[in-house]
DNA sequence: TCCTATCTGTGCGTTACAGCACAGAGGTCA
DNA sequence: TGACCTCTGTGCTGTAACGCACAGATAGGA
């Protein structure tokens, strides 16, 4: 609902607010106008499924808000949180060169919106077509790099710090300190038992970093927090 | 030594031997010999690193045998081998778009060649440069896919299984059913205790699948390997 | 208000691997 | 031949998380 309110301002031409999205604010003002008229802003609930990895994406989401994350799987079932993706990047041009045979799914994680365009209609006109490859490439690039990252951090750290980092990496992309996101979920994301993320949420919570109920988590000491997590979250802070 | 050999040969225009390289196949012979003659075939030695992730890649490389893993490493040592690559596919795209703060080395596994030629080379050119940009795009698709499914496999699956996975992957890229590689040196690439490996690999050898002797490994059963393996294994064989 | 589904706390045996240490075996070089 | 180095086998304790199970707490709907 917010996604229509938010298209509506669009179609109004009164609001120009995909350049809430990091890409788009540092492009000319004329190639912003032309991008917003190319595609339509939607909304983002959570559990929604941009793209579940069997199908070729059609689509480009820049998100303005919210965030998205990347989660592989394997064997079908087993699967884990490779990325999460907010208003400082895009998504979809991960399957543009083809479907791939490892399912990535993207899924959203926290409510907002996105704009959302077809690579199709990047191509026709040459400005947006070269921009289009830019981004992709640049794109492609940092998702390695975070890629890359979660599977070392998650073979080589505990669960604790991982939790820290992930709840850090949410917090970093929405506006509100507090968010919907259950242990349960977070064991998804993370790859492991519910049980064990329970334990280290506890921990967490004890030291003051966030307090949760049922399904909801508000982040009460970010340095705390910091302080409880990897190394890593710092050093993929420069990624996005 | 083999390099300057290969080298010369192409030099003398008798043998176009860059088309060993499975992407180079696929080329209509006139882009094959311009791209030739923009690059060179260098030897690739064990343990050559080809790019160490912290300075931008200024060549790509296609192998044309023996093979190079990606090395992702955080906190300064800890270290995992994300994806294998063989004269399937190409390196240094990943780092076209920008030096990335999660270092990825490039370090040559298994001693072979590969034709070396410089993106800007590339550029210069109106049918190279589309090339170019294709390849980059295909073969960043791929990675993705690689390093998603090394992440969840080393979260999900046993030691067992993943080094049989390797050990056929390897395989899978050189001519012969032996090859070097000590124990310590697979517990790097797997992210684990070298002891770890010695057991799981004594295990295999016991199953009758591999026999090996400081640090010559020789696959005498591949049947029996994968069936010792992780189904990633051949999930991840139609990928490349 | 009660019922029910969901979410969280917790316990316990099991397992895989960490982390360390040391011994023995097989090459290599003097 | 002997000294040395590298590679592998193996043993030990410690521990993080698995896998499972169940109970208590909370929210939301009937």
């Amino acid at each position: 609902m917010l996604g229509a309110f938010i298209n509506a301002l669009l179609a109004s031409g009164r609001i120009l607010i995909i350049n809430h999205n990091d890409l788009f604010q540092v492009l000319p003002q004329n190639l912003q106008d032309e991008l917003a008229s190319m595609g339509q802003v939607i909304s983002l609930e959570p559990g929604d499924v941009l793209c579940d990895g069997s199908e070729e994406s059609r689509y480009l989401y820049f998100p303005l808000s919210g965030c998205v994350s990347l989660v592989a799987s394997i064997d079908g079932h087993a699967s884990m949180g490779m990325a999460l993706i907010g208003k400082e990047g895009m998504l979809g041009a991960t399957l543009l060169a083809g479907i791939s045979t490892v399912p990535i799914r993207m899924v959203v994680q926290e409510a907002g919106s996105a704009f959302r365009v077809t690579a199709q209609a990047l191509q026709r006109r040459p400005e947006t077509s070269a921009l289009l490859s830019e981004m992709t490439t640049q794109s492609m690039s940092v998702l390695l790099a975070l890629f890359a990252n979660t599977a070392v951090c998650a073979s080589f750290h505990a669960l604790r710090p991982r939790l820290a980092k992930h709840l850090l990496a949410v917090h970093d992309r929405i506006e509100s300190d507090s968010f919907h996101m259950t242990h349960q979920g977070l064991a998804d994301l993370l790859g492991v038992r519910r049980s064990a993320v329970s334990i280290a949420a506890h921990f967490l919570q004890q030291e003051n970093c966030i307090r949760y109920s049922r399904g909801n988590i508000t982040i009460t000491d970010r340095k705390a927090l910091e302080a409880n997590s990897c190394l890593c979250y710092r050093a993929i802070k420069g990624e996005n």
